[in-house]
RNA sequence: GCCCGGAUGGCGGAAUUGGUAGACGCAAGGGACUUAAAAUCCCUCGCUCAUUACGAGCGUGCCGGUUCAAUUCCGGCUUCGGGCACCA
C-alpha cells in the first residue's frame, strides 16, 4: 500500500465527525473514564506543547474507548484574558472578534490532528451562557460568606491607569510604558480559599498515588502550614501612655517558643496599626516617618530582595516570662499579612533577627545550646538543642520546651497553640474589560448587593473603547448605571471583572453535562456524579500550584454548596514536560519554533503524534529532532507497506504454536509482548515511548518470518495497539483488512511465552562470562554442570565457594 | 538560602521486587539495487588495548559501603534543571 497521509487523514476525520464516534453515552450504567487535557487559551495558533498535551490525552481516551469504557474526552476554550485586549490595542480589533476567530482557526488545527474529542460539549468560557452560570456560582459563594471585599496593595501604573499583575512588572517598571510601578491600596474581591487550607492539605493524601510527588510538595509548601505559639506582648506603662492608651498589647506568633528566653527585641511590620497611630499623632520624628513611608512603598517582591532596615519606635513591651523590658522596632522584613504583623525577635537563634540585631547593635542572648556548635556571635544557631538561660524551663530539649512553654501560656491564659498558613485569600478582581463581570451592585441605600439571579448574565457591553488606559467598563458611558435589585433605586454596577482562573476552576464540571441541559444549569448533578472525578488530567507543570489548587478549592466549595459529590477534581494527574528545540523552550522570541501545521502538511498528523510520543516519556522534556520525525514517518510507511503480507480476516487466526518455525514463534512472542506492554503502559505511567519501541520490535520480528497466519495475527494486534497513537492509518488499514473488528480488547495468548529452551547468563563473581541454552525443565545440577563446562577456562586454579541460580535469568559462580 | 527532580553511547532514550547495561529510534560508516538520484533493503556501531583468537580490560556524574551480584539499596559529595523565596 502506498501511504498517503493527507488523503487517509481527511477521510477518517470526516468519518469520525459524521458518525459521532467520540461522543460520550448518557447511559450511566456503563463503566466510565473521564480523560481531560487542559483546555487551551485561544492565542491564535496551536504550538508543539499543545500537540504533545492533546496527543497524550487522546491516546489515553482512545485506549479506554477500545476497552469498552464510556469515555468523556472534551475540549473547550479558556477564552477570557489579557492577550485579547492587547491585540485589540495593537490591531484595533474587538477582543470578542479576535478571540472567536482564533477559536475557529485553532479548532481546525486540532481537528487536523485527529483528536477524539466530544465535539458536542465544546464551549468557550467567554460565552455569555457560561458567564451566566458562573456569576450565579459567584453569588452562591458570596451568600455563603466565601467572597468578601477588602482593600490591599496592588501594583499600579499611573500612566496606564490600571492594576498590573506581578508578572507584568519588570524591574519595578510597567511592562508596557516603562513607568515606575507604585503600590496602591485598591479595593477588590477575595475568595476565602484560606477557609479550605486544612482540607486542601488533608485531601492530598488521596492524591498521593495519582499525582506527581513534586506537584504535591509544591502545593504543600504553598499552603505552608506551621504550628506554634501565639501570645500577646503587653506594652509597658510609659508606652501605653505614649499611645494615649489606645493600645495595651499586640499579638505575635512564633514556631519556636523554646527560644523565648532569647527574645531581646520585638519588631513590627511597617503597616502595623501601632505605627499608624505613632505617625498620626506625631510621635515619631519626621525622618523616621519618611523612612517608614519609604518602606511601605516597596512591593512585596522587592522587599524580599532588600537589605534589612528598621528603626526603634521608642516604645517597649514586657517579656511575658521574664518581665524584662524589651524595645520595639519597626522592620521591613516583617510582613503585615502573616502572624499578626509582629514578631518576637531572637537574634541568637534566627538568621533574620540576627542580621537585624547585628546591623543595629541590639543585644543578643543565647537560650538554646546545640552541642555540635556553640554560639560565637557570627551567626545564628537555628537548630534544635537544649534550653539554657531559660528560667524554670532550662535544661529541656527543644521539643519538650515547646510543649511545656505552650502549656504554660495556655494555663495562664497568656497565649495559645495556633496553626498558621502562608496561603492567602485569592484576589479575583481585575480592572479589565475582557473577563466575566463580577455580578455585584453598589447601591446608595443597600450597600453592596448581588445582582438578581434572573438578571444574569451581567454581560459585557460590546461598544467599548480599548486603548490600554483604564478600565473600559468604567469609561463606558452607560453600562455601569443600573437599578438596585433590592430597593429599585439608581445604583452602580461593579466594573471589576474576574481573574480568568475563576473560569478554569470549574470548566471540567460543565463538561460532564450533556449540552442539551446547559441552558438550565451550570452542570447537572446526576451527570457530574457519574463522570467526576476526572480519571486522568493532562497538562503542563506550570499549573502545578495556581490552577490546580484553585480547581481543588472550587470542587470542595461546590460540593459544600450541594452541586457535586466530588471532593477532588482530578484523581490522576500527568504533568507533561516542555517541548524544546536546540536545548531551550520553543518560543517566538527565540525564533526556535516548529509549526505543527507544517509538520502535519509534510508528514501527516500520525507522524506528528508518533514522533511526539516516541521521543521521550510524557513527563520529561522533549527535544525536537527533525530527522527523528522522518524516522517516525518511515515507520508508518513500513507498517502500511507490510499490509501486503496480510490476508483479510475477521477474527484472530487459529495458530498451532508448536508447529511454527523459530522465527515465527519469536515474532508471535514479540507481538504479544507488545500487547502486554500496551496493557501496562496505560495503567502505569504512560511510557508510550517503550510501547512504540515494542511495536517496532514486533514488526521487525514479523518481517523476518513468512507464516501468513502469524502475519495476520500480528498485524491484527499491532493495529489494535497503535490505534491510540496513530489512529488514521490504523483505521484505514483495519477497515480494509479486518473491517474494524480488531479495535476491541484482545486476550493475550500465554502459550507464546512458553519456551522449550531458555537462555541463561553465566556469571563468575557477577561478571558475565558465557551464555548457555538449557531445556526449560533442566535440573539445577544439570545447569551448574553445563555452566562450569562452558566456563572451564575461568575456573582453572580457582576454588568454587558458592553456586547461585536465578530461574530464567542466570547462574552465578562464586570463586576465590 | 530552603524544598523537589535529574545525571546511562555522538544524540533521544530502554532496562520487574538488586540478576546478561545500552532495547527501540536518530546520526554516522560500509554494502546491495539503480544509467543516476531518491526511496527501499542488508551489515557495523559504548570506550580502550589487541586484532592470532567469537580475545582482554574498563564502563550508568564522583567517592565510599552493603551484597554472590548495584544504573537499581545506604552514606557522603559534584553538577544541571525546576519551584519557593525574609511566612517568624
Amino acid at each position: 500500500m502506498v501511504y498517503n497521509p493527507r488523503e487517509i487523514e481527511k477521510k477518517w476525520q470526516k468519518y469520525w465527525d459524521e458518525n459521532g464516534i467520540f461522543e460520550p453515552s448518557n447511559d450511566f450504567s456503563k463503566e466510565k473514564k473521564y480523560i481531560l487535557s487542559m483546555f487551551p487559551y485561544p492565542s491564535g495558533k496551536i504550538h508543539m506543547g499543545h500537540v504533545r498535551n492533546y496527543s497524550i490525552g487522546d491516546a489515553i481516551a482512545r485506549n479506554y474507548r477500545k476497552l469498552g469504557f464510556n469515555v468523556l474526552h472534551p475540549i473547550g476554550w479558556d477564552s477570557f484574558g489579557m492577550p485579547a485586549e492587547n491585540a485589540a490595542i495593537k490591531n484595533k480589533t474587538h477582543p470578542k472578534k479576535w478571540t472567536y476567530e482564533n477559536i475557529d482557526y485553532m479548532r481546525n488545527e486540532l481537528n487536523s490532528l485527529g483528536l477524539s474529542f466530544a465535539k458536542t460539549r465544546e464551549f468557550a468560557t467567554s460565552d455569555p451562557l457560561y458567564t451566566k452560570h458562573e456569576q450565579n456560582l459567584f453569588i452562591q459563594m458570596y451568600n455563603k460568606g466565601l467572597v468578601y471585599q477588602k482593600s490591599s496593595k496592588l501594583n499600579w501604573c499611573d500612566t496606564c491607569q490600571t492594576v498590573l499583575a506581578n508578572e507584568q512588572v519588570e524591574d519595578g517598571k510597567c511592562w508596557r510604558c516603562d513607568n515606575l510601578v507604585q503600590q496602591r491600596e485598591m479595593p477588590g474581591y477575595y475568595l476565602k480559599i484560606t477557609a479550605y487550607a486544612q482540607a486542601l492539605l488533608d485531601d492530598m493524601k488521596e492524591l498521593k498515588n495519582g499525582w506527581p510527588s513534586q506537584v504535591l510538595s509544591m502545593q504543600e509548601n504553598w499552603i505552608g502550614r506551621s504550628e506554634g505559639l501565639e501570645f500577646d506582648f503587653t506594652l509597658d506603662e510609659d508606652s501605653q501612655e505614649k499611645l494615649n492608651h489606645k493600645f495595651e498589647k499586640y499579638t505575635v506568633f512564633t514556631t519556636r517558643p523554646d527560644t523565648i528566653y532569647g527574645v531581646t527585641y520585638s519588631a513590627l511590620a511597617p503597616e502595623h496599626p501601632i505605627i499608624n497611630h505613632l505617625i498620626e499623632h506625631n510621635l515619631l520624628d519626621p525622618s523616621s516617618v519618611e523612612k517608614i513611608k519609604q518602606m511601605r512603598q516597596v512591593g512585596a517582591r522587592d522587599r524580599a530582595m532588600a537589605q534589612k532596615e528598621g528603626l526603634a519606635l521608642g516604645i517597649n513591651v514586657i517579656h511575658p516570662l521574664t518581665g524584662k523590658k524589651i524595645p520595639v522596632w519597626v522592620a521591613n522584613f516583617v510582613l503585615i499579612e502573616y502572624g499578626g504583623g509582629a514578631v518576637m525577635a531572637v537574634p541568637a537563634h534566627d538568621e533574620r533577627d540576627f542580621e537585624f540585631a547585628s546591623k543595629y547593635g541590639l543585644s543578643i542572648t543565647q537560650s538554646i545550646s546545640v552541642n555540635t556548635k556553640e554560639f560565637d556571635g557570627n551567626c545564628a544557631i537555628c537548630d534544635y538543642g537544649v534550653t539554657i538561660n531559660s528560667g524554670v524551663f532550662t535544661g529541656l530539649s527543644s521539643s519538650q520546651a515547646k510543649e511545656q512553654i505552650i502549656a504554660h501560656f495556655e494555663k495562664y491564659g497568656k497565649g495559645k497553640k495556633v496553626i498558621n498558613y502562608k496561603l492567602r485569600d485569592w484576589g479575583i478582581s481585575r480592572q479589565r474589560y475582557w473577563g466575566a463581570p463580577i455580578p455585584m451592585i453598589h447601591c446608595p441605600n443597600c450597600g453592596l448587593v448581588p445582582e438578581a439571579i434572573e438578571n444574569l448574565p451581567v454581560a459585557l457591553p460590546e461598544d467599548v473603547v480599548i486603548d490600554g488606559e483604564g478600565n473600559p467598563l468604567v469609561k463606558h458611558p452607560t453600562w455601569k448605571h443600573t437599578i438596585c435589585p433590592t430597593c429599585k433605586t439608581q445604583a452602580i454596577r461593579e466594573t471589576d471583572t474576574m481573574d480568568t482562573f475563576f473560569q478554569s476552576s470549574w470548566y471540567f464540571l460543565r463538561y460532564t453535562t450533556d449540552a442539551s441541559l446547559w441552558q438550565e444549569s451550570a452542570f447537572d448533578r446526576a451527570s457530574s456524579d457519574y463522570w467526576m472525578s476526572v480519571d486522568q488530567y493532562v497538562g503542563g507543570i506550570e499549573h502545578a500550584i495556581l490552577h490546580l489548587l484553585y480547581a481543588r478549592f472550587f470542587t470542595k466549595v461546590l460540593r459544600d454548596l450541594g452541586y457535586t459529590n466530588a471532593s477532588e477534581p482530578f484523581e490522576n494527574l500527568l504533568t507533561q514536560g516542555m517541548v524544546l528545540k536546540d536545548g531551550s523552550k520553543m518560543s517566538k522570541s527565540k525564533g526556535n519554533t516548529v509549526d505543527p501545521d507544517s509538520i502535519i502538511k509534510q508528514f501527516g498528523a500520525d507522524t506528528a503524534r508518533l514522533f511526539i510520543l516516541f521521543a521521550a516519556p510524557p513527563a520529561k522534556e522533549l527535544e525536537w529532532n527533525d530527522s527523528a520525525v522522518e524516522g517516525a514517518f518511515r515507520f508508518i510507511k513500513r507498517l502500511a507497506d507490510r499490509s501486503n503480507n496480510v490476508s483479510k480476516v475477521h477474527t484472530l487466526p487459529q495458530i498451532d504454536h508448536t508447529k511454527l518455525p523459530d522465527t515465527s514463534k519469536y515474532a508471535r512472542k514479540k507481538v504479544y509482548e507488545a500487547l502486554k506492554k500496551s496493557q501496562e503502559v496505560f495503567t502505569n505511567g504512560y511510557a508510550f515511548n517503550t510501547l512504540i519501541a515494542a511495536c517496532m520490535e514486533a514488526l521487525n520480528a514479523l518481517g523476518v518470518q513468512e507464516d501468513k497466519a502469524v502475519w495476520s495475527e500480528g498485524y491484527f494486534i499491532l493495529l489494535n495497539i497503535l490505534e491510540p497513537i496513530i489512529p488514521h492509518i490504523c483505521w484505514e488499514l483495519s477497515d480494509s483488512l479486518f473491517d474494524l473488528k480488531n479495535f476491541t480488547k484482545i486476550q493475550i495468548q500465554e502459550e507464546v511465552f512458553d519456551e522449550a529452551v531458555v537462555v541463561l547468563a553465566v556469571t563468575i563473581n557477577g561478571k558475565k562470562r558465557a551464555e548457555i541454552s538449557v531445556a526449560k525443565d533442566a535440573s539445577k545440577e544439570q545447569i551448574f554442570a553445563y555452566a562450569k563446562e562452558e566456563c572451564a577456562k575461568w575456573l582453572v586454579d580457582q576454588t568454587l565457594i558458592k553456586e547461585i541460580f536465578v530461574p530464567n535469568k542466570l547462574v552465578n559462580l562464586v570463586v576465590k
